[in-house]
RNA sequence: GCGCGGUUAGCUCAGUGGUAGAGCACUACAUUGACACUGUAGGGGUCACAGGUUCGAACCCUGUAUCGCGCACCA
């Protein structure tokens, strides 16, 4: 800082101090120095896609992330934060095989084949790979790079093997053909989580169906059609809608005695696919015709009897909705597959894995994709006379997350796994009702908390886990896809006498490992499934000579979440070894991890499956909190997103205004559990306050030493020279009220700091940063220690003689006067004593600022090298005052009200300078007559604050006609105006003034007038009204006095 | 349908029963030796609405409206 610049510049002072932590290890996590003394402290990152690029998300969820690994250190912690990224399956997929297609090199994956195609994303990835963490790095995240993670890393995918293999040895997962949600545009299976609900608006076409009595016969419906309970209700048309008509929904008998019923449904296009007609068995409409036929329409052309479909009972059919009447399709819904389950129906699967109509589908819908294919099927009905009508309707269809398109449900074969520990996960989460039971129950008996819980934050997620939890389904956890962990299962169809050759072998080799090095490193299991033979293990040696036998691999990969729900372990070294786990120091160490960080919206996909994880196999929680923070939105309150263009690059941001400046901006407006609607003025302000930090030094620097006239050290650190000397110890005997003040004002954010950390509430702590450091300590510490720093001493002889004309000050005044140069090197002391602490309190948020001001402001050279001597990283966290503290300096709360009410006393005096119309740089006499007796110095600081030529001291002072004057607790301040205010304007401000008063007195009148409220009100609230009762009355009487002085 | 969250100054939000707050924006003044990325002063609010509890309600209770989110879904 031999240069001081005027404006704080970021750009170079970030590159250089990321450099140096870098260089100087200063991230890095060692296992070896955890002890009682120093207790580990871990966050593993929730991993970005590998090839993402940094988004404003990311900037909220590492900042926090950051600031809980500072602070951890500061806290004489041993601090991993764990980083790394994700393999993001069908994201990274989908963006390589688009700029494949785009580069126009293939037109489907298919032209490359596997193994090609692999090698292309993996290029991808080193390619792109690497960008978010450089990303992350210009933001200032301490993770200890040395440990990055990939979930693609070999040892981390044969975490994932081990795992899937002993998962399905103990039968959790299993293969098995069901319904599963389909996304048509990637052509794989998806989880339920990963499919949204969107409304949409639509049709319900509603079409008839004739009932028929049996397969044998086509036309006669006839016998059916007397049925004498039949009401041949008025139909309804397109043309009448009334809302009763809802209710004469029924079979209709033609003018020919055949009967139909009407069904409603949204896709008519999978009428093909129908194998039943639904009603309730409790319909009285209905329930007669159950084991009768109906003809499906479609397709046109089939002959009739391949269209006969039965009319089922089935309770789950709600009789309120449509026409009461259900068409079944099992292949394509998958509350119709469930009825097809309990009724044995067919199941006629219409559609090609990408959405088009197949054979099966008819003539006129094969090969049309579902939409055109939906259009089509309404004019087919419309020509049979089939279609009655045709309502708008809306709906909730679900889609892919990534595809964005409507999910398909298909019958498919895929793995699935049920849940392990869900009970265990379930409970571990502190609900708020536990807090209430706990309190009363530790209040009850001397019940020792047993087992800690994990907490969430904000709590009310908790109970959106446990209903998910309480409402658990089997994840399907294979996707058709190539980019992944490829499912570690091998099969053989052993149908010849090659097969059983095979099998032999395979055995043969299994054991010859078994023997070796079994059990231990690899898991293994072998099982015969009719005629295949299947082998899954993570074993690399059977996995090979099993191929070279002629198993084949299944060709699934898993779900991503299938690797990312490992994260909080398999980054730590873990082999899935329970044996050599006491061996791994890192997992010693830092398991459980003591806090995560992320977004409410992966709770299910990531949250809820790593505690299950952890339990599974580490047999313990992976975490003890789990912070979830807001969604980022534009200023209109919209999600931010690529399509809209809404989301600003962090990086430019980075660029424009630092990185310090985004982290503060972003922390200031980012309250626990809200939303945070983004706005770049956010980030300019963080800017604004690096700024306001940089120049508090600078003026600490430009003022120099004890010694006024002393030269300016220089020495060097890091090159950094400073131009001024630290002050050391701090004389309590010469604190002014404002030092006292400022140090309590310190203690107090020292405090509030520790609280809004404590309960994670971070735009909180920048709240009482950016109060205590601007409104505090700049506005007012600063400005009055400007009267011993700035001022000449002979300027201050000057005014002290003709000063004080009278009374009680004149003693003081000499004293202050011969002990001025070691007050002003008290006073720097104080500075420095506040600056060296409040750095350390901005570093989690401002690390670079922070690390920049501490080396040049010198404070790093008086702390020992492992506690701020190297670094502002590792100084140690500021303490709330003790009381010996306390005492020794002599800190009381009567000097914070002191000071608290001669601000007030400046304040309303430079608003009597307003009402003159006084120029701010003007200096005008003012005259005070204070209540009690005043400090010289502190009528100094009074005088410098005002920006007064001088305070004369008037004990009785009887103002002169035109004299502006206020009253408060300290006494009465005078601004003779010589006639130069504006007599009706100041007329108005008091009347306004008065009524205003008026309005509390009356208030606080009647309150003290009410017996019930003086009798039932704690006393010091009591005490507390009656006070403000004379304050406002004495205040009002002032006002009135004065008043009139102006009308006169 | 069920659940959760919000509604306070023009905007974004703090505020757990006792005088309604902050930042931004706005108005006026100021280029004074830290800072115009600044300073000083000022204007601005029926705390969504309606009831209730209480001496006293932005705050607690009940209901309504409205916005947002999640879960479940009726084809």
């Amino acid at each position: 800082m031999s240069e001081i610049s005027k404006a704080y510049e970021p750009q170079s002072v970030e590159d250089k101090w990321y450099r140096f932590w870098l260089d100087r290890k200063c991230f890095v996590a060692d296992p070896a120095r955890v002890s009682s003394k120093r207790p580990a402290y871990a966050i593993v990152i929730p991993p970005p896609n590998v090839t993402g690029v940094l988004t404003m998300g990311h900037v909220l969820n590492n900042t926090i992330q950051d600031l809980l690994a500072r602070k951890a250190r500061m806290d004489g912690k041993e601090v991993l934060w764990l980083p790394g990224t994700d393999h993001a399956g069908i994201a990274t997929q989908t963006v390589v095989e688009k700029a494949l297609k785009k580069s126009g090199e293939i037109r489907h994956r298919d032209d490359l084949g596997r193994e090609k195609f692999l090698e292309r994303v993996w290029q991808w990835k080193e390619k792109h790979g690497g960008i978010i963490i450089q990303q992350l790095k210009k933001l200032g995240a301490s993770c200890d790079w040395t440990r990055e993670r990939f979930t693609m890393d070999p040892d981390y995918s044969r975490c994932v093997q081990k795992v899937f293999v002993e998962l399905y040895k103990k039968g959790l997962i299993y293969r098995g053909k069901r319904m599963v949600n389909w996304c048509p545009a990637t052509q794989t299976a998806l989880s339920d989580e990963e499919v949204i609900m969107k409304e949409q608006k639509g049709s319900l076409y509603y079409f008839k169906v004739e009932v028929v009595d049996s397969r044998a016969h086509g036309s006669s419906g006839r016998e059916s059609a007397q049925t004498p309970a039949v009401e041949n209700q008025s139909r309804l048309t397109s043309a009448a809608t009334e809302e009763t008509e809802k209710k004469t929904f029924g079979p209709i008998t033609d003018a020919e005695g055949r009967i139909w019923l009407t069904i409603a449904t949204t896709r008519p296009e999978t009428i093909p696919g129908d194998t039943a007609v639904a009603v309730n068995p409790k319909d009285p409409r209905y329930a007669k015709f159950i084991g009768k036929h109906v003809i499906r329409p479609l397709p046109a052309e089939f002959p009739r009897e391949q269209k006969l479909i039965p009319i089922i009972g089935d309770e789950r059919v709600d009789f309120e909705f449509g026409t009461g009447v259900l068409k079944v399709t099992p292949a394509h819904d998958k509350a119709d597959f469930e009825i097809g389950q309990r009724h044995k129906l067919e199941q006629i699967d219409i559609m090609h894995p990408n959405g088009h109509m197949n054979a099966l589908a008819g003539a006129a819908l094969n090969g049309l994709d579902r939409f055109k294919a939906r259009k089509v099927a309404v004019e087919l009905l419309t020509e049979l006379g089939a279609l009655e009508k045709e309502d708008p309707y809306t709906n909730n269809v679900g889609f892919s997350e990534r595809a964005d398109v409507p999910i398909e449900p298909r019958l498919s074969e895929q793995w699935f796994l049920k849940y392990p520990c869900t009970e265990k996960a379930r409970n571990c989460v502190e609900q708020e009702d536990d807090a209430v039971g706990r309190a009363s129950s530790r209040a009850g008996s001397s019940v020792a908390s047993p087992h800690q819980k994990m907490q969430f934050h904000p709590q009310r997620w908790a109970k959106v886990y446990d209903h998910w939890m309480g409402n658990i389904q089997d994840w399907c956890i294979s996707r058709q896809l190539w980019w992944g962990h490829r499912i570690p299962v091998w099969t053989f169809k052993v149908s010849s006498d090659i097969g059983v050759v095979a099998m032999d072998a395979i055995k043969e080799s299994v054991a010859k490992i078994e023997k070796a090095n079994y059990p231990g490193k690899y898991s293994l299991t072998t099982k015969m499934q009719g005629d295949i033979f299947v082998v899954a293990t993570d074993d690399p040696e059977i996995q090979a000579s099993s191929e070279k036998l002629g198993f084949i691999q299944d060709p699934d990969v898993l779900d991503t979440w299938f690797s990312s729900w490992l994260w909080p372990f398999a980054t730590m070294g873990w082999t899935g070894d329970k044996t050599e786990d006491p061996n791994n120091p890192t997992l010693q160490a830092f398991y459980p991890t003591a806090d995560l960080v992320t977004g409410p919206d992966i709770i299910f996909f990531w949250v809820a499956r790593m505690i299950m994880a952890g339990y599974e196999f580490m047999n313990d929680l992976p975490f003890r909190n789990v912070y979830f923070t807001g969604i980022i939105r534009d200023k209109q309150g919209r999600k931010m997103s690529k399509s809209l263009g809404n989301s600003p690059d962090p990086l430019d941001l980075i660029g424009k205004y630092g990185a310090d400046a985004l982290r503060f901006g972003t922390m200031r407006s980012a309250p626990l559990g809200q939303d945070i609607l983004f706005d770049e003025q956010n980030v300019e302000l963080g800017r604004n306050f690096c700024n306001k930090l940089w120049n508090a030094c600078r003026f600490r620097q430009m003022v120099g030493g004890g010694d006024a006239s002393s030269p300016n050290r220089a020495s060097g650190d890091e090159g950094v020279a400073t131009t001024f000397e630290v002050q050391g110890e701090i004389d309590p005997k010469l604190l002014t009220s404002d030092d006292k003040w400022i140090l309590l004002k310190l203690d107090q954010a020292i405090r509030e700091m520790d609280t809004a950390f404590a309960e994670y509430k971070f735009s909180d702590a920048t709240a009482t940063l950016y109060r205590f450091f601007w409104s505090e300590y700049c506005d007012w510490y600063v400005e009055a220690s400007k009267a011993v720093l700035v001022k000449s001493v002979t300027e201050l002889n000057k005014s002290n003689e003709q000063g004080p004309t009278e009374g009680n000050a004149t003693h003081l005044t000499n004293r202050s006067f011969n002990e001025l140069p070691d007050r002003r090197a008290n006073a720097l002391a104080v500075i420095d004593f506040v600056l060296s602490h409040t750095l350390r309190l901005f570093h989690p948020f401002l690390p670079f600022i922070t690390e920049e001001l501490w080396h040049g402001m010198g404070y790093s050279q008086d702390m020992p090298e492992n506690q701020g001597g190297k670094t502002i990283m590792t100084a140690p966290w500021p303490k709330p005052f003790d009381d010996d503290f306390k005492s020794h300096y002599g800190l009381t709360g009567d000097d914070d009200k002191h000071i608290e009410a001669r601000n007030e006393l400046v304040s309303q005096g430079r608003n009597l300078r307003r009402t003159a119309n006084i120029a701010a740089n003007k200096k005008v006499k003012f005259i005070f007559n204070p209540a009690r007796e005043w400090a010289a110095h502190d009528i100094e600081v009074l005088k410098l604050l005002l920006n007064a030529e001088c305070v004369e001291l008037g004990a009785a002072h009887q103002p002169a006609k035109g004299t502006l004057t206020v009253r408060t607790e300290l006494g009465d301040l005078y601004l003779p105006t010589e006639g130069l205010i504006d007599l009706e304007a100041e007329k108005a401000r008091l009347t306004k003034e008065f009524q205003k008063i008026e309005a509390d007195v009356a208030k606080v009148e009647q309150k003290l007038a009410n017996p019930n409220f003086t009798q039932k009100v704690p006393a010091n609230v009591l005490e507390e009204h009656k006070q403000r009762l004379t304050d406002l009355l004495a205040k009002r009487e002032h006002v009135k006095i004065t008043l009139a002085a102006l009308q006169s």
